[in-house]
DNA sequence: GCCTTTTTTTGAATGACTCAAATGAAAGTT
DNA sequence: AACTTTCATTTGAGTCATTCAAAAAAAGGC
């Protein structure tokens, strides 16, 4: 009998969590919306399971991530947002406009990709890679809002 | 006349905002704090100009970093933090544990000083990059608190 | 199926930060 | 130097994401 390790409970068991409706119905949720805010994952979530309350939500997201199913992403002043895809080393595209997220490939390699000249002594972890730039709908909504297109030529 | 351009006055004027003591302490609080909060600009300011309020405090930064005077750094789920440094593009080592922060130059270049392989057609403007370790005191202070000190030979 | 441990719920609290109206100060104008 | 307009500061309340805490409910080992 073959474990389908992708399934919500499996993971769940894997990790030591108990399993219940909740928090497979979280993971779900964060496998059609990649970089969720908690709010966005309640709003799922509640599509099956309208009693789930947003605290509950909160819960979740705190035990996944502290056994590493999942990450937290916390952008600049934007929410936190949350993501399955851990272990890899990968990095992240963030509109400064709608804070829409995107996953970018790791050009080095493993964590820490990077490292500083001088450590200052510190214990390195981790090199968080953040690139913010306007995403192509807000670039478009940018340009039609204030100019209609600059005329030189 | 030469004009003392790190005085925080002529800051001000070059930068067209109106020259007020709140403004100034704020600018001197930022010398000797490189990385402070809110709070913490605000508490080293009040040592002279006792009345200015945190919300002044708050204008102020939002004012300075609006016009590109200081910059603010948003670790994490640690509050906001001020630096004076604009212009060149450094990163920052944050301790996981305190929230301390250090500079750390940039190895690469200007800004972005690192591209992704694929965009994703968002128009990039930075590349911000964050360290996360243990500085050195945290270091000692875990090693303290736990185990002290593993007896391997 | 029972019992202990862990989750979920509910409701309140926190912390960092923002909004808004009224007062006060800067600096250009005469 | 006084006037005036514009901008800054104060005060007090409000917001948002997130956390705390106590009580009720469910999970999984026995």
């Amino acid at each position: 009998m073959l474990m389908n390790l992708s399934d919500a409970t499996d993971l769940l068991r894997g990790a030591g969590l108990r399993v219940t409706e909740p928090r497979r119905a979280v993971i779900e949720a964060l496998r059609g919306l990649p970089h969720a805010s908690a709010d966005a994952i309640h709003a799922k979530v509640a599509q099956t399971l309208p009693d789930v309350s947003l605290q509950t939500v909160y819960n979740v997201l705190r035990d996944l991530t502290g056994c590493g199913l999942t990450r937290s992403i916390e952008p600049g002043d934007h929410p936190a947002r949350y993501e399955l895809r851990v272990g890899d080393n990968h990095h992240h595209l963030v509109c400064t406009r709608c804070g829409a997220i995107t996953d970018v490939d790791c050009v080095i390699g493993h964590a820490p990709c990077l490292t500083p000249n001088d450590d200052h002594g510190f214990v390195l972890s981790e090199a968080e890679v953040t690139f913010w730039g306007l995403c192509t709908s807000c670039q478009s909504e940018v340009a039609t809002a204030s100019d209609p297109v600059p005329v030189t030529t």
